[in-house]
RNA sequence: GGCCCCGUGGUCUAACGGUUAGGAUGCAGGCCUUUCAAGCCUGAGGCACGGGUUCAACUCCCGUCGGGGCUACCA
């Protein structure tokens, strides 16, 4: 038995999409699952748009989603010759011939047949649209032609097992007799894409359902090569808000994996959203977060839906930028997530903005670790611990203006009272009971309620509204920092 | 137009001839009360439609409608 290959096979385009990149985990998945190997091949046969940087975007959106793939990552561009040579073989061999009719003699052909009612013409032999005599004189004038599939149209319908959609059986009298060389010799997709997967021993194609009508067309390409034809398994679309397919030029940022890197998702999260886009994970699981080796121990092809997904987002709301449940599992994930997983993709993050401190993983290491744990449970983004997480971490405090002006600006008497109430604090033990018990009692003797004061002493200190209870977060500050911003608050416009 | 694929609450899905059609997310309400984009509880919301087959259909068949893909000398 031979040993199970995938590959996943993106041309550079500038960004990876969030739907190659679901295919891409399933198709790691599946070789992972099947003990076999996965590999990644560049489709950069467009010059214009494969640019070394469009590659690395694609490499880096496959590393940071923890997708490595097995060997050299292969340049389709390299191979050129020997997709040329394959067509050349099959002209050899009767499965392909020269082609002299022009583009316009063919839409002409088709026009005519449209205006006669023929439901679908289709190119179906050399003299189709030209004659023999006519095409072998323009043979002999050395005019330009293409190379085509020579179409069995006699051999009866062409049939496969699809390993998501079952079975397939396709009229060949469906299928042109499609072009494999252009005019000027260069190789098409058709051809370049079978030449390839052949050559890498490709056993196991798992594509988009976007495919599914090419298949045929490739089988037979397999079969006039002589090459065993390869499983296919075609995956359900990811499809915009409104039904229409997902496109960077349509539908922006949202689409492209680096914006999820970009705006602190975890890759954890990122691929287990993208495995419950159109495939459930087996009832046995209980938890939705799994991680790439969970999915892949019991990854069933079965078990892949056959009907496109909604990705559901508001480009008009920044909360709903991306699909809600990628947004709460990436929340689940920065929640529950060991702190030791999570600390390295933390720790760029917080370098990045300046508030990474070595002593974090040495001697305040567990202070830090008890701070990441308090707050990241109200955290969705890694972003977050770096905007209001830089309040608990350095001497930055963003204040939220909306926060301040809740519970800060509302009542006059609160700044004047939380500076008292450092005086307080000041004057007791630093623990959670004493801070508390000198809060109610101030509150008391103001004549205010302690709401008043816990949260202003919220965002005092922090900046925001919302966060922990304010006693532990003054914990997790430290004394200091507590004292010292509750005497030194923010300017309190209106 | 032709060929192909698909159709369970807003969304992602489970159920594969007999269930009060389950879960997640989202939404609404409540609790907590010192906050909430936290937590806990509750609730509203679904088998596209019409015919069959069957004692019995979300499950099988046919049709309709709806959505999607392909239909290039693009990939």
């Amino acid at each position: 038995m031979a040993q199970v290959r995938t590959r996943m096979a993106p041309s550079p385009t500038g960004y990876f999409h969030v739907g190659s990149a679901r295919t891409a985990l399933f198709s790691w998945l599946f070789a992972r699952q099947q003990g076999g190997e996965f590999i990644l091949r560049i489709e950069d046969t467009d010059r214009e748009r494969s640019t070394p940087e469009h590659v690395e975007v694609i490499l880096d959106s496959m590393r940071w989603l923890g997708l490595e793939w097995d060997g050299d990552v292969i340049y389709q561009s390299e191979n050129l010759d020997r997709h040329t040579a394959a067509a050349h073989q099959l002209l050899a061999s009767g499965h392909a011939y020269r082609c002299y009719a022009t583009t316009q003699e063919i839409a002409a052909a088709r026009e005519s047949a449209a205006a006669r009612g023929v439901p679908s013409w289709k190119y179906t032999g050399p003299d189709c649209v030209i004659s023999a005599e006519e095409q072998a004189a323009r043979a002999a004038a050395g005019a330009p032609s293409v190379v085509r599939c020579r179409v069995p149209r006699a051999a009866g319908r062409i049939e496969f097992e699809d390993l998501v959609y079952g079975p397939q059986s396709i009229d060949p009298d469906e299928i042109d007799d499609f072009v494999l060389l252009r005019a000027d010799g260069s190789p098409l997709y058709m051809l370049s894409v079978v030449c390839d997967d052949i050559d890498e021993g490709i056993t196991h194609i798992l594509r988009g359902q976007d495919h599914l009508s090419n298949t045929p067309k490739q089988i037979l390409l397999y079969q006039a090569l002589g090459a065993p034809v390869p499983q296919f398994g075609h995956l359900a679309l990811i499809m915009a808000p409104d039904g229409s397919k997902l496109s960077k030029r349509r539908h922006g940022e949202v689409v492209s994996i680096t914006t999820y890197r970009d705006r602190g998702f975890l890759p954890e999260a990122m691929c287990s959203f993208l495995a419950q886009l159109g495939y459930s994970t087996g009832e046995a699981e209980e938890s939705e977060l799994l991680t790439l080796d969970q999915l892949a121990a019991d990854f069933d092809l079965s078990r892949a839906g056959r009907s496109n997904a909604k990705f559901i987002y508001d480009a008009s709301n920044p909360k709903q930028w991306t699909d809600a449940k990628a947004q709460n599992l990436n929340a689940s994930w920065i929640r529950s997530m060991p702190i030791a997983d999570l600390l390295p993709h933390l720790r760029p993050w917080l370098e990045r903005a300046g508030l990474w401190s070595d002593d974090f993983i040495g001697a305040q290491a567990e202070w830090f670790e008890a701070t990441i744990d308090l707050i990241r449970q109200r955290f969705w983004t890694l972003e977050d611990f770096v905007v209001q997480g830089a309040a608990y971490l350095s001497d930055r405090v963003e204040y939220d203006p909306a926060a301040v002006k809740k519970n800060l600006a509302k009542n006059p008497r609160t700044g004047p009272l939380l500076n008292e109430l450092a005086n307080r604090f000041e004057a007791v033990p630093f623990d959670h009971e004493s801070l508390e018990a000198a809060l109610r009692g101030y509150a008391e003797e103001e004549g205010v309620g302690a709401g008043l004061l816990i949260n202003g002493l919220r965002t005092a200190v922090t900046g925001y509204a919302v966060g922990p209870s304010a006693f532990e977060l003054c914990l997790a500050l430290g004394r200091e920092r507590v004292l010292h911003r509750l005497r030194h608050l923010p300017a309190l416009e209106g």
